[in-house]
DNA sequence: GGAGACCTTTGATTTTGATCAAGTTGCCGA
DNA sequence: TCGGCAACTTGATCAAAATCAAAGGTCTCC
């Protein structure tokens, strides 16, 4: 997280474009974007700024309609169930995205951190009032929104078509690309979900997710190391066992 | 397909929130029903309507980019491939959906006719010239794209989750609920799709399916004559078997 | 009405991943 | 440093769905 002075703010502030959430005190690609000096410092009074630990849910099942929220660091599981327990998650958030469920009064969906994860939450009736106000606003909304679905689309490929072992490669291509997007794809990172995690995620059991790590590693595609941290010696590699062109 | 007279289409044009296409000459609910009476008439002078048969591509992969439809009737299948072949449908459309990628310039989806289907498609620019004048028209599609959102994400919780047989009733759930959506939800209907289609939409071989569907008319689940007519005696049994609450 | 193509169903067998069941490892607090 | 617990790994067996193979149906076009 990056600290920003009080000068700093200000110069912001005095900008055409500020791209840094008062409120968050961080630059990201959330809401904020869009927003004109004064949209943003009425945006920060409003908004609350919390830490979220790994299990806490974020915002519930049909919670969700009550706040919308930047992502500031961290991950977030997006995750639906069936009556009998069997979950699947349909979604993974990275900083810096935008959370929320514009203009839907009902989700069946469960939020909640994987890891450690901050984030900077606005009432729903703040951000309807400043979309009416700035167009640019439901834009960006709705290239968000656009952006979820075309990655929402590319997993149900990797769910309905892929083995195992692709669907765990896939997985692990995904994280290096979205782990720190700021630097591009990472080549060594720690995984922020656990092996449970990972096979609701991919649709998989826990055992198969384990066994399929395993024989990446024996094959050398990557290296591990107290079973979180991996590093992806190439990149190529990785894709090609993952099916990606 | 409703006919429109040239009185009924004055009528149209004089109301207030016209609901009717001028260039589809149907009513539905794609992109047309926010727009003013000035803005439908410019926008039917640059749509070509036409007829799409089964199999025949709509709009090919990173081409979709090039115009937007709505769909007037029929059914379109939105799908991806890996590159040795193997396919996977990530969405249908039903009429009187919108199809189309706002603001995405690359799409990695096919399209194409499932039945016979009629489409009424417009040039991108002339959608973008209308969106920047129409703030209504933005929101419209950013709903569509949630709404689809939504469906991607349930239809994930299938494909990662659910047994063969529970993928096989979802199926049949959603088609009876999106068939004929002005009449609610169908208990007879043809299946917009061959048995491949929904191995394809499910994640499934057709032998598969086709065991899977014999297995639900045993069960007295559903009814068939000539395999792509079915009747569901109780959606309640129905979606109960496909594991809907 | 019949030949051929295509779609669908059914059967036998194989394979992948799930399930059941121990073990390891690593981490945390006493 | 030592339990104790949770997360992970590994092995043996089982089951669901894939694959391989062969018939039926249905439709179109002669």
């Amino acid at each position: 997280m990056q600290i920003v002075t009080e000068q700093r703010r200000k110069d912001i502030h005095n900008s055409d474009i500020p791209s840094v959430c008062a409120a968050c005190e961080a630059r990201h690609g959330g809401v904020c974007g869009t927003l004109t000096s004064d949209q943003l410092l009425d945006l920060s009074r409003h908004s609350t700024r919390r830490r979220v630990e790994p299990g806490r849910e974020v915002v519930g099942q049909g919670e969700m309609t009550d706040s919308y929220a930047n992502i500031i660091s961290g991950v977030v599981k997006l995750s639906k169930v069936l009556s009998d327990g069997r979950q699947q998650i349909v979604g993974l958030q990275f900083a810096p995205d935008f959370m929320g469920r514009p203009f839907t009064r009902e989700s069946a969906l469960t939020a909640e951190a994987a890891i450690d994860t901050d984030i900077c939450s606005f009432p729903r009736n703040v951000i309807e009032r400043l979309v009416s106000e700035a167009p640019g606003l439901e834009h960006r909304l709705h290239e968000q929104a656009l952006k979820e679905l075309d990655e929402a689309r590319d997993w149900m490929l990797t769910l309905g078509r892929k083995t195992a072992q692709e669907k765990v490669a896939s997985f692990l291509y995904i994280i290096a690309t979205h782990i720190d997007p700021e630097n591009g794809t990472a080549t060594e990172f720690d995984l922020p979900l656990s092996r449970a995690d990972i096979a609701d995620y991919l649709g998989l059991t826990i055992e198969t997710v384990s066994r399929q790590v395993t024989k990446l590693r024996k094959d050398n595609v990557i290296r591990i190391e107290n079973s979180r941290r991996v590093t992806v010696p190439s990149m190529d590699r990785l894709m090609h066992v993952a099916g990606i062109d």
